[in-house]
Order: structure tokens, then sequence, then C-alpha cells
DNA sequence: GTCTATACTTCGATAGAC
DNA sequence: GTCTATCGAAGTATAGAC
């Protein structure tokens, strides 16, 4: 990978508009280009020929390509977050949370920006901030539904049960997407037993 | 990143010995590359580098970048097997089991080498038979001491425990390496809570 | 059994014409 | 807003000298 690791200010060159088609275009090529390939085959050749554009584009639009990883990365938080919100307002909050955390799909992109972000102290940030945002969104939402289900906080802490939730939806879809399989059936009709009671006596 | 992706047979090229110390340096390097920078770093002219060799000695033992890929994964999956093994022996083996699948370094790997398995065929393969062989030894272990604790196996199926501490532990190192911080305490403390419960109750 | 010389591809990024 | 032309660095890999 020939990136410029660190990456600084003052560049006077101009730059594409926020707004622009082509840019959307971009975005998404790069976007299909990580989910499918990883994020190490995103390079402003092959997003260029994803999208039917020449290379140099890329670069007109975003100065490094580490602002097209961030423009992808905002374009799915925002998205993310939306989604997170409708599920947690549904009438089944925790059933559509849990299916929503173990979509394999989502698990790719958790991966490959988190490898990305092991080394790429912006993308880092920004991620740190879109996580800690979910938490606390999810966080708020589970300890009103175990409060309302009579669950004692100190016997069961809403982070806690978040953590082991997150943990468990996460290494599911991680490893289902690489071919380990040992388990999951029996762990995920147990913890959609759980929640299946949990929402049930609540509806009562 | 200009790497063959689908690698065949068939090059008469010769290769050297697999017990050679030159290549031992090039394993130790990709490592270090590997937890420092992320797998994106690991070119040939790098490894060379960090290990104060010609670039061209990495192709010399390792026909592609894969097959070098290849040699980290075996020799920590080797280790690991062993400190596992060792740590299921001990007198605490929940605890011990614990406190190594919350090694952030540990976590790091496993990112970078589900990153890499999920486009690259052969690291899938590889890295889905020794996750396998991890959890069915953990699995013999944990259901012995469960059964021991006088814990139902169908009340609490060993193979979900297991599950929620591997899904929790991972969780917690990743997010500790990417900053995200949020309830880490306290789920620490609630999950060492129980298991020193438990082998508190199986030591009588 | 070990390393050097070398070929060729792809990379990120910029300047400037249209 | 887009494209042509181009740099220099870094990428994988092979053939052949020692």
């Amino acid at each position: 990978m020939a990136r410029t690791q660190e990456q600084q200010q003052a560049s006077t060159r101009r730059i594409g508009a926020p707004d622009s088609k082509t840019r959307a275009l971009l975005v998404d090529a790069a976007e299909r280009l990580m989910l499918g390939k990883g994020y190490a085959a995103v390079s402003s050749r092959r997003v260029a020929g994803e999208a039917g554009l020449k290379p140099q584009l890329v670069h007109y639009y975003f100065r490094t390509m580490d602002d097209l990883f961030l423009a992808v990365l905002r374009r799915r938080a925002e998205e993310s977050l939306e989604r997170y919100a409708r599920a947690l307002a549904s009438d089944r909050p925790l059933r559509a949370l849990w299916e929503m955390s173990t979509d394999p799909r989502g698990a790719v992109f958790t991966m490959e920006f988190a490898a990305l972000a092991n080394h790429r102290k912006a993308i880092r940030a920004e991620i740190a901030a879109y996580a800690e945002r979910v938490r606390q969104m999810q966080l708020d939402a589970l300890a009103r539904i175990l409060d309302g289900a009579g669950i004692p906080e100190d016997d069961c802490p809403p982070v806690v049960v978040l953590q082991a939730m997150t943990g468990i939806s996460q290494v599911i879809a991680l490893e289902e997407t690489l071919g380990i399989t040992t388990g999951h059936e029996e762990t995920r009709s147990f913890v959609e037993r759980q929640i299946d009671q949990l929402e049930d006596s609540a509806a009562a």
C-alpha cells in the first residue's frame, strides 16, 4: 500500500462539491469494494473503475484516500443510527436490536473499519465517537425496558446486558462469515428465548 | 495493494528451507508489522526492512505473500493452542480463560486475520479450522466445569456460556484498542464475579 | 542453500488544459 | 466539473549468479 500515513493540511488544490452526484457514485463504489474485497482493495484506480469513472476524479473529490474512507464511514454511521433508532422504537425493541446486530453484512463492515482504525488515527476517532453514540442510545432504551419488566438494576445492570448482547451477536455474525458454525444455533435460540420471554412479560 | 488474489501451484521456483533462521526472522517481522500497523502494511519491502534484509528474500522463502501470512497464522495458532491448554488445565480454568481472551493484543490479531480472511480463501480455511479446534477444547473443559459445579445442562448449555464469554471478552478487548470504554468496567467486574463464584463453589 | 538484479504493475497525488 | 499527462514511490514476483 503506497498511501501517505500522516496527512496534514495546506494543500491548495480544488475539491469537488459535497453534494455532487459523481461524488456519491464514488462513495457507493468504495463501499461496495470494501464489503466485497476488503479495505485494502479500495484504491483510487479500483474505485474509479467500479464507478465507471476516471481515477483522477477520486482525488478531485477526496484530498486523500482517508477522506474517502471517512465519507463511507459517515454515511453508513448516519444510516445505522437511524435504523437503530427505528428498531428501538418498535414494539419489540430487543428483538429488533438483536436481529440488526446479527446481520453478517454489518459484521463485515465493523471488522473492516476496525482493522482500518487500528492504524489510522482520524478513522479511529470517528468510529469511537459513533460507537459511543450508538451505545448510549441503546443503553437508554434498554434501561427503560428492563425497568419496565421489573428487573432490578443492581442484580442485572443494563450495561452488562447490552454488552453481552452486543458481544454475542458480533461474534456470531463474524464467525458466520468465516465459516465457523459450532454452537451458533443453540446460542441464537437461547438468546431469542430470553428476549421473547422478557418482551412477552413486558407486554403484560 | 498489488497482490495476486488467486494463487495457483506449479511454479518451479526454488524455495528456502522451512527451518531456516532467516525465514524465522521474516515471520517475526511480519508478525510485528501486522500487530503494529495492520495487515496492509505487510508488504515484501516493509517486512524485509523490518527484518533488516533484502526484499527479494521474502519471495525466496515464501512463494506468495499469502504464504507468509499463513506462516504467521500457523505459528501463532500453535502457540495459542498451547496457552489455552495450559490455562484450562490450571486450578482456575475459567478465570485463566477469561484473562487470556480479554488481552487486547489477541484481539488485534483476531481482527487483522479476520479482515484478511474475509477475502482470502486459503487464510479463511486455516482460521476456521483452528478456531474450531480451540472452541472444541474450551467446550470440553467448560462442560466438565459446569457439570462439576452441579449446573444443569439444559438450563444453561455450556456452548452458550462459552459463546457468551468469548463474545463479551472479544468485544471488550476490541473496543479498548479503539478507545471505546463505556461499560467495560462494570461488565468486567460482573463477569469476574460470576466466574469467581462458580470456581469457589467448585473448589468445595 | 542463499541472495542479487531486474521486470513490470499499481499506488497516491498533483498541475494544468478544457 | 472533468480529463490529460505525469511523478516518484512502492507493490509482487521471477530468473539466474554466487
